[in-house]
DNA sequence: CACGCACTAGAACGAACGTTCCACCGGGTA
DNA sequence: TACCCGGTGGAACGTTCGTTCTAGTGCGTG
């Protein structure tokens, strides 16, 4: 792992815990094992731009955390089921730390830091994106898809600071079944509700 | 207004805005328009103490605007609905400024500061009792009915993040459908789902 | 060998942080 | 008049913040 890497990688995951304000770059050196000049030496327009390329960071592993969970089932609604519970495993194993990457990050800099708001922005469009292709194998018309895209990252989201608040799994897996209900009556019963 | 709800109100507004880390003593004094040493005056014990009194704050206040939304609608799904209307308007209102008033707070602080994460925990609980009690008045069987506050909660607060991200009142007029949806299927259709 | 580049060591900067202290003011009550 | 008390004013504390700077290391390549 690249010294650049190694500086992201411990920034993304403080900033999950402590926030942006939260989080010091002489705590991410220290954290990363890294000179303190080093992070200046990779990241010389400061704290922005480091925060902003760590959101993309963990944009990517985020990605691929949910890309792999959504291909562990065919039927989409399962597929959203296994997510939730990867999720849930992941926060749970992490202590309650690790949930969502840059929920934290998002709700403080939004509005404040554009370059770090439309890092996050644009996160959450691939993690939409990703649902809506699995979502699209069912007959689920298109508008319908991406509707439904946006409830199930925003509701795992939600559901998933919850877990972390409360210390318990409960929130996710709930939100697992409701939302696999949810697009169940996209599916068998699109006739009865409006 | 007191001087001490004064800065309850400010810091409870700021700490929403800015998070916890994000947001200094000195800033809520400015904005109050109250001289530092009040601060310490009316919360001795310091920031954490203040931080977790302005949750408690927020929390009533929240309740309030949430027990009212519910009560305009007499059908449950309804109440969602405009719930959902209501938390958007003032969203959009404010300048996509004021959303859930304790999401960031309570990301930043869990697992660190348990006096501030436990006030946040009893907030949620007040929140999913006001839409439990709501969706009581139906036939759904109470264990469903808790499950279902829990997720009209955390979705609510997630499309509440991405709605104040991408700064549009969209995610959560989906929510509010979706939820409806959710609820209706549980009244409606309760046979055909396990 | 010498050049360049990734990376470091360490000091220093002004500003802002949370917190403490103490003398003080002004209006209602006794 | 004297007293109490909610609230003030301002200075000062040590610490940490983000950032800048200069001088340097060690290593792979030409």
């Amino acid at each position: 792992m690249s010294t650049r890497d190694r500086i992201l990688h411990v920034t993304s995951q403080l900033m999950q815990r402590q926030g942006y304000e939260g989080t010091a770059i002489k705590q991410i050196a220290k954290e990363a094992q890294v000179a303190l000049s080093s992070v200046y030496h990779f990241f010389p327009r400061g704290k922005q731009e480091l925060a902003a390329d760590a959101v993309r960071h963990a944009d990517a592993h985020f990605a691929g955390m949910l890309a792999e969970a959504l291909a562990s089932e065919d039927d989409p609604a399962d597929a959203i089921v296994a997510l939730a519970r990867v999720v849930a495993d992941y926060l749970r194993d992490s202590d309650w730390q690790d949930g969502c990457p840059i929920t934290a990050t998002a709700l403080e800099t939004a509005g404040r830091i554009p370059e770090i708001q439309a890092a996050v922005e644009e996160a959450f469009e691939r993690w939409r994106g990703l649902v809506a292709e699995k979502l699209r194998t069912t007959g689920i018309p298109e508008q319908d898809v991406k509707d439904l895209a946006y409830t199930v990252i925003n509701t795992l989201d939600g559901a998933e600071l919850a877990a972390t608040v409360s210390r318990t799994t409960e929130p996710l897996e709930i939100a697992g079944r409701h939302l696999a209900r949810l697009i169940n009556s996209y599916i068998t019963n699109r006739a009865d509700v409006p």
